[in-house]
Parts: structure tokens; sequence; C-alpha cells
RNA sequence: GGGCCAUUAGCUCAGUUGGUUAGAGCGCAUGCUUGAUAAGCAUGAGGUCCCUGGUUCGAGACCAGGAUGGCCCA
């Protein structure tokens, strides 16, 4: 070639080209292209025309307004939409309702202290209310934006609202409803109450955290036939079990005291009983000058420094003392011993100080023994005048006094500091107490709801599957759900009192007038209308027939607002009920998805879902929960802002979402690399598409047997990834989805596409073979990807031709194709090539075509569909030429030519050269190219 | 204190009913390419499968106990 002139024959190729860039600028792209489907309703159009197919319903847990975003938020979010978008593009009518849970506690508290008010008692109910709402509609405007942000889809614009009327009406309604079942009742029972806030609370709203409480070990004495009563017992049982009974021994300790422990001292006024276990030993410790009873496996616990010295002069059962009596200790009266089984071996002494004011094992054991359940305790935390010495002052403050009064009259043993996990209020964050008030409750065991409703948890499906098992234990091992609240900001529930008797009523029919009044004129209305308007003609009480009545204060708790959501949203409008699906975090077990599935029983007898998942965690890179306080908590808005929505959402793919997850910067530029991946992989399938006309576009039985073998595989990926989607196994598909992009299309067949695109005629069939299969595999990869990456794939979808777009307006507009998947033997070929190729490109320069002679094998079995490939051989392979030798036996070799020729200046490809004298440097099928232009 | 879950390469994760030398992607190192170029291809290094016992011819997997972290409950 010396002498002749190198001629650059670059711009004679069909280089890629495209407007998609490389650099994916999110943050700053996103937000307008929330708009852009906002705009063309790309949503709203979709789901009509699927509206003919069978619904598919994601129902939405509502999140509650109050509070930025963070993710945990956001994973959760994704999630819900990424199904929902994924049953839309498979063609389902998936509308997505979002909601909000917006009465309560938390926005009524923070309301107050934007209004600068201490108590709620000092502001007009109407007045908070309506500042109530204005907070908690901001909240819900700013959520919305972001969620927005995310790329989610759904009704946005009627999200269904727990302050809505007709939601309150319906609120009521199921109030009304569960009173008619008479699964509601009013009693005296031992509540979580918090002194700060004034209300009573649910299970749902208490958090462990760790307090140091007083430790205390006190002596309750018996007096004189107390005593001789007990030693009667437990002396004459240790000598000899026939003489029970017999007459009282002459010797014995003068001083005898039984030892409780506890760690609320103030809780001691309203002390009405000693418990002791049944079955366990309690011993009689002579310790010098007096003598106390214990259970003999805590003795050496309970006595401390004293056991070494304490002599034990007899023992007997509990189940043997029973019905004996000390004295309380400051109060003037008996506390009898009665036994409990959940009086433990492990803490105290054995004998449990028992308030059944103050206790819910405490409670239950006073109405067992008829015990007066004493609850000296304000709503305030102040005692009352039957706290005697006591009363006035606030429980927290009585604590060391009480301790100091005992330490003082001799009743102390020991006291020392004890820091141990403490119920607190999960809003206010003070130490709540229990105490024993009326309130209203849903009858758990009431027609076997209880029962019924772990029943109807078999009827659903549980991802992960031992959310049955937890959700079943939530329900079986837990008491009565206390449904009222002393507060402001809620929905009331519609009972009166009798004025004549103090009768509480909660009257199915005075529930439909007041649902019915909510509809009309909102929940404000029980505030400012006359008590008659709530009340039917002739209404009298139940229990005296009187006829004046009173309007009760309690709202409903928040927990029960939102188990009705699929009462309020769904079976109406379009929308079954059930829902197929519901996505939550694991927190909802003992919330929302069992308030869901209790008031579902309750009303309907079925389960309000058919599959419930449950989402992990969201913990910081070291697996620390993130959290506010400790400044670990991301913000949602703030890393979209930083990342872009859809590195996030592919980061909520590429982590087991069930499990606990990570996130941070470190796991996020890890997934934005991945991102990059997919990002190039489809900008390099766009920008081979540019001169594309529909018209160009090639039927796959057409097609080079190599482009129908790759579209083949694809189709067998869609099927495969989506059944995945169908166990809602995210990052599973996402893992194929990485896989297939990177190991079949990118370093397999895009790779020897090039040589095809780039160095063939424009409109050579051979060029438009491989562009129309590269169109249907991006088509199919991006019906796939689009609920992931859904700003992503909108972007490279209208970077494609207009005219291939055709009326496929939006991404969203597509429909992964069922087409031809591979068969076995179809999936062998590819999967041989793929080995050849790989072997050539290891064993040889890793690019070009400039291969040495060495061969590959090819199974006897596959060598027609090889020879059947044609030139499809040699292009996989990335080669120059092939040559076939048949060989023998089971395996043929397929030999590489050596590179015989040089270099051609436009294809690379190692051929004969200078056939065309004035394209000395070209092949022969170049120069054709060449001098045709 | 109880229940449940997790623990495999620096990171995110695969590892069917026990069965060769434990895998992938990202990152890292090296090479190729400069016609996907702030890209593409190839090669390589990297592991006490949390620990201790046990069952078994054989354990990352099964059993028991423990550790660490998480969620829920008391």
């Amino acid at each position: 070639m010396s002498g002749t002139v190198e001629r650059d024959y670059r711009d004679t190729l069909n280089l890629p080209k495209t407007t998609f860039p490389m650099k994916a600028d999110l943050p700053k792209r996103e937000p307008d292209r929330v708009a852009w489907w906002e705009e063309r309703r790309t949503y709203e159009r979709r789901l009509e025309r699927n509206a003919r197919s069978s619904p598919w319903i994601l129902h939405d847990g509502p999140p509650y307004a109050n509070g930025e975003l963070h993710m945990g938020h956001f994973l959760n979010m994704v999630l819900k939409d990424i199904f929902v978008k994924i049953a839309l593009i498979g063609g389902r009518w998936a509308k997505f309702v979002p909601g909000w849970d917006m009465h309560g506690l938390p926005i009524e508290l923070e309301t107050l202290k934007h209004l600068k008010i201490k108590d709620f008692h000092d502001v007009d109910p109407i007045e908070l209310r309506e500042k109530c709402k204005e907070r908690a509609l901001y909240w819900l405007d700013r959520q919305r934006t972001v969620r927005m942000r995310m790329g989610a889809f759904g009704d946005w614009q009627h999200p269904y609202r727990t302050i809505d009327p007709e939601y309150e009406a319906t609120i009521v309604e199921t109030l009304g409803e569960l009173a008619s079942k008479s699964q509601i009742y009013k009693g005296l029972r031992s509540t979580l109450w918090c002194i700060h806030d004034e209300t009573a609370l649910a299970e749902a709203e208490i958090e462990y955290k760790p307090r140091v409480s007083p430790s205390v070990y006190v002596r309750f004495t018996a007096n004189d036939a107390q005593r001789k009563a007990l030693l009667n017992v437990i002396l004459s049982l240790s000598k000899d079990p026939e003489q029970r009974g017999a007459a009282a021994p002459v010797e014995g300790p003068s001083k005898v005291s039984i030892l409780i422990w506890t760690t609320t001292p103030w809780t001691l006024p309203a002390n009405a009983a000693i418990a002791l276990r049944a079955d366990a030993e309690y011993g009689l410790y002579d310790v010098g000058d007096e003598a106390v009873i214990v259970a003999e496996a805590l003795a050496e616990k309970a006595l401390g420094d004293r056991f070494r010295d304490a002599q034990k002069i007899g023992s007997a059962k509990g189940s043997a003392l029973e019905g004996l009596a000390v004295r309380h200790p400051f109060m003037d009266r008996d506390s009898p011993i009665v036994l409990a089984d959940y009086v433990d071996m492990e803490t105290g002494t054995g004998a449990v100080h028992t308030a059944p004011g103050h206790g819910a094992d405490d409670f239950e054991t006073g109405v067992k023994y008829n015990l007066p359940i004493v609850n000296p305790v304000d709503s305030r935390g102040v005692f009352t005048a039957d706290a005697g010495p006591y009363a006035g002052l606030h429980i927290w403050k009585a604590n060391p006094k009480i301790v100091e009064d005992l330490r003082a009259s001799g009743a102390l043993w020991a006291a020392f500091d004890f820091e141990h996990s403490y119920p607190h209020c999960w809003r206010c964050h003070n130490p709540v107490v229990f105490r024993a008030t009326a309130q209203w409750f849903i009858a758990m065991d009431q027609n076997r709801l209880r029962v019924r409703t772990i029943e109807n948890i078999r009827t659903v499906q549980w991802t992960p599957a031992w959310g049955q098992e937890r959700i079943a234990q939530m329900l079986e091992t837990h008491p009565e759900w206390c449904i009222s609240r002393q507060r402001t900001w809620g929905t009331p529930i519609p009972a009166v009192v009798c004025t004549a008797c103090g009768e509480s009523i909660l009257d199915p029919e005075v529930a439909r007038i007041t649902a019915a009044k909510f509809r009309e004129r909102g929940a404000n209305s029980w505030w400012i209308d006359p008590v008659e308007s709530f009340l039917p003609a002739n209404f009298a009480c139940s229990k005296c027939r009187g006829t004046g009545f009173e309007k009760e204060k309690n709202i409903v708790d928040i927990w029960f607002e939102s188990g009705v959501t699929h009462l309020a949203v769904l079976g109406k409008n379009g929308l079954p009920w059930p829902s197929d699906l519901v996505l939550e975090g694991g927190d909802q077990y003992r919330g929302w998805f069992r308030s869901s599935i209790v008031t579902a029983t309750a009303v309907k007898g079925a389960a309000p879902y058919r599959h419930v998942v449950k989402n992990g965690w969201v913990n910081d890179e070291s697996g620390r929960p993130m959290s506010k306080s400790l400044g670990t908590g991301i913000d949602a808005q703030d890393a979209m802002q930083k990342w872009g929505a859809d590195v996030l959402r592919l980061w909520a793919a590429s982590v087991e979402f069930v499990d606990d997850v990570r996130f941070g910067p470190n796991v996020i530029e890890q997934v934005s690399r991945v991102y990059r991946n997919v990002r190039n992989r489809l900008r390099f399938m766009v920008s081979n598409l540019g001169d594309v006309v529909p018209g160009a576009l090639i039927q796959r039985d057409r097609m080079e047997p190599l482009d129908v073998l790759a579209c083949e595989q694809t189709d067998r990926w869609v099927g495969r990834v989506r059944e995945l989607l169908r166990a809602y196994d995210l990052h599973g598909a996402y893992l194929e989805i990485v896989r297939f992009e990177g190991e079949d299309l990118s370093s397999f067949y895009l790779d020897a596409l090039k040589d095809r695109l780039y160095s063939s005629a424009a409109d050579a069939p051979r060029r438009r073979s491989a562009q129309s299969a590269i169109f249907h595999i991006l088509w199919q990869m991006l019906a796939v990807i689009a609920p992931l990456l859904s700003f992503t794939a909108e972007e490279a979808w209208q970077a494609l031709p207009q005219e291939l777009r055709g009326e496929h307006d939006s991404v969203f507009d597509l429909t992964p194709e069922t087409g031809h998947p591979a068969g076995e033997e179809s999936a062998a070929l590819w999967q041989l090539l793929k080995d050849l190729r790989q072997q050539v490109a290891a064993n040889e320069s890793p690019r070009d075509f400039e291969t040495d002679a060495s061969s590959v094998v090819v199974p006897a079995a596959l060598l027609n569909d090889v020879t059947a490939l044609g030139d499809g051989l040699r292009e996989a392979l990335v080669v120059s030429n092939v040559e076939r030798v048949e060989g023998n036996g089971e395996e043929r070799r397929v030999y590489l030519q050596p590179a015989k020729g040089s270099k051609c200046q436009r294809c690379w490809k190692y051929l004969q050269l200078g056939t065309d004298p004035e394209h000395p440097s070209l092949c022969a099928p170049c120069a054709a190219i060449v001098r045709a232009l």
C-alpha cells in the first residue's frame, strides 16, 4: 500500500447519532417531565385505554400529613408506583388513589405549638380545628408535590383525605354499624394514658425507651392476727404437710412482712393486693429482728446484703397463701394475697404489688378477685383526694416523697435507681402511665371477631410469608382496642350521655343521623349543633328511659380512621373491594394492616386486601436506623435534588426491599454507575435508529437469522422478568435486567452488530434487519423498565424519530409484547454463540477482526443451526472470516481463518483490498458502497 | 425478658431438594479501542460463606447454642 494516500472514510459510515444525552442531568430535567406527563394526561389516558380490562388496585395506606417525607417514605411510595405502573403498562385498569391521614394528636400538638397555646382546654375547639385543618392541608400539599416529583402516577387532584366530610361520615357510619352488632362497648379499663397530652393511647401509639426509675423493695407488714395466720400456714406446712390448719405455733418471729418490689412507687397508694405465683415456693426468712416472705428463687437477689445472715425458717407454695392478707404500708387498709400467672421469677421478689387502677395485668386480677379499682390520679397526673397524704402532688414529684416516707416509717427495705425500658408517648415522648378510665373499645371477642379476623388472615397472601404469623400473633395476644381519645382534632364518637342516669349510649340511629350531618356540614357540627339535632324522634335512655342528653366529647383513634380507608375508598367510583395489593412498612402489622382487617371482618366479614407486601426499614450505610434527632435522616426531596429520582428509583430495586435496606452516598454512587450503564445502552440503541422510518422496518420472519435469534431471546427475557415482577420480586427483576443488558446486549449482540450498522449501505436490508431487531428490543426493554426508570425510559422514547413512535405518545402507551419467545433450542444456540464469542475474545484481541488462526468447537447437535446463521456466525464472533471444517464425531470444529487480507480502512475487517483502483484501501463491498454514494 | 428477620468479596446481591475449585454486577488493577468515547470490550486480583459445636461419606445450605445488627412486643 505504500505510496497510496490514506483517505478518511469516516463520513461514509452510518455512525450513531442522537439527541439523547449521555449525561443524565436528572435533578434538572425530571421536574419538566413531571409537568409534561401532567399536561398530556399520560396516566389518565392510559387508564382510559385500559378501561375495558379488569381493574388492578393497589390501595394506598395513608401517610400522615405532618412533616417532610424521608427516604423511608420514598422507598415505600416508589415501590407502590412501580407496581402500579407494571399493572398499568401490562394493560390493567390500575387506578391509584393516594390518600392522607390528617387527623390526630401530632398535628394538634404541632398546631398548638404554632399558636403558642400551652393548654388545649384554653382554646375554642372549632377555632383549634380550623387551624389544625390548615396545618394538615399545608402538609398534604407539600407531600403531594414531593410524591409527584418522584414521578409517581396517581389521581393527585382527588386524593382521599380523612378530613373530608364524606370520609368523616364513613367513620361515623362504621361506628354505628359496629354498635348495631354490639361490637363496641364503653368500659372501665386500665388504659395507657399520656398525662402530658391528657388522653388515652392505643398500643400503636407507644414507643419504648430507656428510663431510670426508683426501684424499691417495700415491706407490707402483717398485723398480729395476720402474722399468726401466715405463720400458721408457713411453719406448720414446712414441718408436716398433714398438719395444715392446726393451732397457731407458740414460737415465731414477732414481725412478719411480705416484700414487694416496684419501680413505680407512685402507684403504691392504689395498691389493692399482692399477687403471688401459685406454683412458686415462698420462703420465710428470719433476718434477726424480723422475718420477711419472698420467693425462694429470688431470695438472694431480693434480700441483698442481708441474705447471708438470713435463715429460712419455713416455706409454702403461693397457692397455700391465697386469701391471707397483710397491711398496706401507709393507707389504712389491708392488702390481700392473690394469685396470678404473670408473676415471674426473674426480677423482684416474686410478690407483685398489684394496683388494678394502674396496670393491665393488675386490672385483670382486680376484676377476678373483685378488688377495688382505685385510681387516685387525674388526667394530668396529679393525685386526687383518694391518694390520702399525697393528694395534690404530681406523680413524678410524689415518687421520691413516697420513698422518703417509706424510709421514715420503716417500710422501706431497699431503694436504688434502675434503668429499664419504659413505655413513652410516641408523639410527645413523655413517659406514659396506666390509668383506669372509662373508654370506648372494640370488643374483639364479641361475635368471635378475633377468631374470624384470624381466619380471614389465611385468605390473604403475605410477603414475606412469615407476615401471616406475625399479624396473627398481633391479634391473638393483644387486648381490646381502645378507640376513644380525649382530644379535639379528630372525628367525634357520636355517643350521648343520659343526663338523668349518666349512661353512655352509642346508638346506631344516632350514628346514622350524625353521619348524614357530617356528610353535609363536616364534623365541626358536633361541636356547634344542639344535641337534639343528632337524636331521632322519641329517643330515650335505654337504661332509665330519660330523655335529656349531652354529647360526649371523645374523638376516635386515628388508627380507627385509617382502618376504614377500604370502606371510604374502595367499592365505589369503579374501584373494587377488596384491593389487590397493599404495601407498607413492617410497623403496619400492628398498625394499618391490623386495623384494616379488623374493621373489614367486623363490617364485611372478609379481608380488605388480597395480598400484603411489607417493605423493610431504611437504615444508614452502617446499618443504623436513620433518625432525625441524630441528624442521620435524609429528606426525600433533598435526595432527589442531589441524585435525581430515577437513580433513587433504581436504588429501590437494587436492594432487597422486603428486608431492611441501607441508604447513603456510597450506596448511591454505586447505583449511579449501574444507572449510567443502563442509560448508555439505551442511548446506543436509540442512536442507531435515527434514520429509520416505519416503512423501513422488517418483519421478524424476514430478518437475518442472528437478529431473529436476538428478538427471541428478548421475548423470553421479557417473560422471565414479568414473572418475577408478578411475585413482586423487584430485586430479582433488577438483577435480570442488568444481566441481560450487560451480558446479552452490550457485550455480545450490540457489539456484534456494529459492523453491520456502521459499514453497510444505509438502506441495505441487512442493516434494516439489525435496526428492526434493535427497535423491537428497545421497545420491549422500555416497556419493562418504564415502571422502574420512568424518567429515563420516557426520555429514551422521546428521543426516537416521531414516525417510529407513531401513536404511542408516551413510553407508558407501550405494552410489552408476548412476541415469539425463544424455545430451548434457540436459547441453546444463543448461549453457544455467547460462549464462542467469549473464547475468541479471550484468546485473541478482544476487539477488531484481526483474528489469528484458531478454532472453536460446535457440538454436532447444533451444527445445523449454526450453519443456518450464515454470515451471522462470523458477525457473532466479530472476526473477518470463518471457515467451517466438517470433522468427524460429536464435535465439529469451526476454524477461524488467519487474517489473510489487510485492514479495510472503512469497515476495519481484514479482507482482500484494492479491487477498486479508485479505492485501493477498501475491500470490495466498501468500495461498492462508497461508489454508490 | 419474648417473638420474628438478617449476617456470603470493599459495596449491592445470587447461591434450587446438602454434592467438583462458592458466583454476578459495581468498584479496584491491567490491557485493548478511540466508529456508544466523562462511553465500549477483555483479563485479573479480591472470600475464615458471623462464631462454636453437631448430623452426614460430604454443610454456605440441615440441627443446637452463641455473637452482632434490625423490627415488633412486654
